[in-house]
RNA sequence: GUGCCCGUAGCUCAAUUGGAUAGAGCGCUGCCCUCCGAAGGCAGAGGUUGAAGGUUCGAGUCCUUCCGGGCACGCCA
């Protein structure tokens, strides 16, 4: 057991323990899980270890009586932790419950009290790619993206937060026809002079994307229909207009269509006049979501841009090696599959015009990031309806030997999340069925947070009051995200996520407010805190201890989070220890207190503000002192 | 058709991955501001965890079969 953990975590010290005491049993194995838990209920106990009950089965022996000498054993071991331990400490079938001693308890709280708040750097960091964000050049950023990027980002900085080196991958769909169609498309217009080419902004690619699309494709299925009904000699001469309008747009269509391949062919070639169009897309684009990415207070940069169209060269090579190391099989149509044990539908790496797909790139990136990037671990960010191409495309790169690097295979994860649905439980979009643009989004969250700050602090003057509205609308919109199951499809109400009480940011945020006015008051009154720091802690009252508990739970809550990558468990962490912050608030006056009391709880209210502010920060909420 | 995900209080969501009496918020019923921020706290009502079996000391959680909802299933990304 590493010291730095064992020195304040109370599951961790009493796990050694139990565990050595396991140990002593005759016949126990060696390995056996201690399974130490906070007490659900404090009356209780503070924690208690399950461990009986899988050792009696093991070992054929009575629960209660392995219980009875577990805590036999274990008891020496805790003398300066626990109270001593009694038959009266085994309930039920043998759950052994152990209360820690008030001076423990104040002990391992000021170790918790460190700059890092139990949370070490690890001696070996690994190396986490986080695929995240992921827009399409010439769209706008909608609902969809916020979740890649407000929960990507929180696996990202939960990792950093463990000591471990991140590098986050903005995987930006910038090729393949569908970007060559609205390059054309540009090209032309700004030929025909009905485009600016300098001053082009996402609007105006969103809209041309649209347009592009719908002139790239035939109406097939409808001039079929037409034709068939055109054969009747009184229809034909009815619709025979309709019929040679459709032709008409067909014909276009098709040409449109040779017209964008060739464009994808230019591209692909490097062809100059092409690629600088094509650049101006990019630009514009990757410059407006990394304007989102900022406003959702994000660690999402520049240089984590790395584009489809980064891959490029490396597609062919990587079909060429697949194919000749046996990886990957040719089909009779020219088609290259990998099969993948255990997954019926094989990954399509090369289509039978011999163009590559998106699994193709998926896998080369798969390649780069755990041989260039020195990936140990790579976390997919990404909706879930992507799930069975991910375990094609993670299947292929490990049977192709592209995720094992010195120390073993990479680990390659898929943090699926659900779609976002609106207040009728249907994907979230206008009336219209567009989809609403993340900029808005964020408008309308901070107005509402903005009206809600108004109601609450109609003193504070406005220019005080609209850069709060601005953290506490993020906060609100971020929290919201973060706070559900990631699997879960989850419902999205503006009233919901910027109201004041509740599971909510703004309660968080107002928790934290709250300490901070404490301080500003003990100054307006001229108190004296001097030294509060390092004053001697007293846990006596039941809120200060609750308190108490939930700071010690801090590092491991954070472990937890990042080992499943759901930040919604840091969320529901950090919404409970606000809960606990404003029991104590209610019960345990801080300021009124006499002096040794006062300094021992100015030092539990720092605390509980540095925690709540790291977990914030480690989901990457914005906070306030002041709302 | 096959596969994956989901189903928990009227509503929105949790439940430390198999632990004791399934918890919060909203809404509802009561209290608590001469008191550090009431955007708060305390108490109450509200549940056959979709259904039925199974596994075991113990199941919301695991296995099977249904029911209901969502999504995905090679030449788009």
């Amino acid at each position: 057991m590493p010291a730095d953990r064992s020195e304040f975590d109370p599951v961790e010290l009493l796990t050694h323990a139990f565990r050595q005491a396991i140990a002593s049993i005759e016949g126990a194995p060696a390995d056996a899980d201690p399974l130490i838990t906070p007490s659900k209920r404090a009356e209780l106990g503070d924690f208690q270890s399950n461990a009986a009950m899988p050792l009696a089965k093991i070992l054929g022996r009575k629960p209660r009586e392995i219980a009875s000498e577990l805590a036999e054993k274990v008891g020496p071991l805790l003398s300066d932790l626990v109270e001593p331990l009694t038959d009266a400490d085994i309930a039920g079938p043998g759950f052994i419950n152990v209360r820690l001693k008030p001076e423990a308890l104040a002990r391992l709280l000021a170790q918790l009290d460190s700059p890092a708040l139990g949370l070490e750097a690890p001696a070996e960091p690994e190396t986490v790619v986080v695929d995240l964000c992921g827009v399409n050049l010439a769209k706008q950023m909608h609902v969809g993206h916020l979740r890649s990027t407000v929960i990507g980002d929180a696996l990202a900085r939960l990792f950093e937060r463990l000591g471990h080196t991140v590098i986050r991958q903005n995987h930006v769909g910038d090729w393949g026809l569908p970007i060559a169609m609205v390059t054309r498309t540009l090209m032309e217009q700004a030929a025909q002079g009905k485009l600016d080419l300098d001053a082009v902004t996402l609007d105006d690619l969103d809209r041309l994307y649209k347009e592009a699309k719908a002139e790239s494709t035939p109406p097939t299925a409808k001039l079929k229909m037409w034709r068939a009904w055109a054969r009747h000699p009184k229809v034909d001469a009815e619709f025979e207009d309709d019929v040679r309008t459709l032709e008409g747009e067909h014909e276009a269509a098709e040409a449109n269509l040779s017209a964008s391949k060739q464009t994808l062919v230019r591209l692909q070639n490097h062809d100059a006049e092409v690629e600088a169009v094509w650049q101006k897309l990019y630009d514009v684009t990757i410059a407006a979501c990394l304007d989102n990415c900022a406003r959702l207070k994000t660690r999402i940069t520049e240089q984590d841009s790395a584009g489809e169209s980064s891959y490029r060269e490396e597609l062919a090579p990587l079909v060429a090696d697949l194919i000749e190391r046996g990886v990957a099989e040719e089909e009779a149509g020219g088609a290259v599959v990998v099969r993948v044990g255990g997954i019926e539908e094989p990954c399509l790496v090369r289509k039978s015009d011999g163009g590559y797909l998106y699994a193709t790139t998926d896998v080369a990136a798969i390649r780069r990031r755990v041989r260039t990037l020195g990936a140990h671990r790579v976390v997919y960010c990404v909706d879930a309806r992507q799930a069975l191409h991910f375990r094609q495309v993670f299947g292929a790169a490990h049977k192709a030997g592209y995720a094992t690097t010195g120390a073993g295979e990479a680990k390659l994860e898929h943090a699926a999340f659900g779609m976002v649905l609106g207040e009728d439980r249907r994907p979230f979009k206008t009336r219209s069925g567009e989809n609403i643009r993340l900029s808005e989004l964020l408008d309308e969250a901070i107005a509402r947070a903005g009206e809600k700050v108004a109601e609450s602090s109609p003193d504070t003057p406005e220019a005080e009051r609209l850069p709060i509205a601005e953290v506490v609308g993020i906060a609100a919109i971020k929290y919201a995200d973060l706070s559900n199951d990631r699997i879960k499809d989850y419902v999205f109400s503006y009233d919901r996520m910027v109201a004041l009480q509740g599971n909510t940011g703004p309660y968080l945020l107002y928790a934290l407010a709250r300490i901070k006015s404490i301080f500003r008051k003990a100054a307006e009154l001229g108190i004296d805190t001097a030294g509060f720091e390092r004053a001697p802690l007293a846990v006596g009252e039941p809120a200060e201890k609750a308190l108490a508990m939930q700071l010690l739970a801090y590092p491991s809550s954070v472990r937890r989070s990042a080992e499943h990558l759901e930040p919604h468990r840091l969320c529901a962490y950090l919404y409970d220890l606000a809960g606990a912050f404003s029991g104590f608030f209610e019960h345990c006056p801080v300021l009124k207190g006499e002096a040794g009391v006062r300094a021992s709880r100015l030092r539990l209210c720092a605390l509980t503000a540095r925690v709540l502010e790291d977990g914030l920060e480690t989901l990457g909420i914005p906070h306030v002192d002041r709302m």
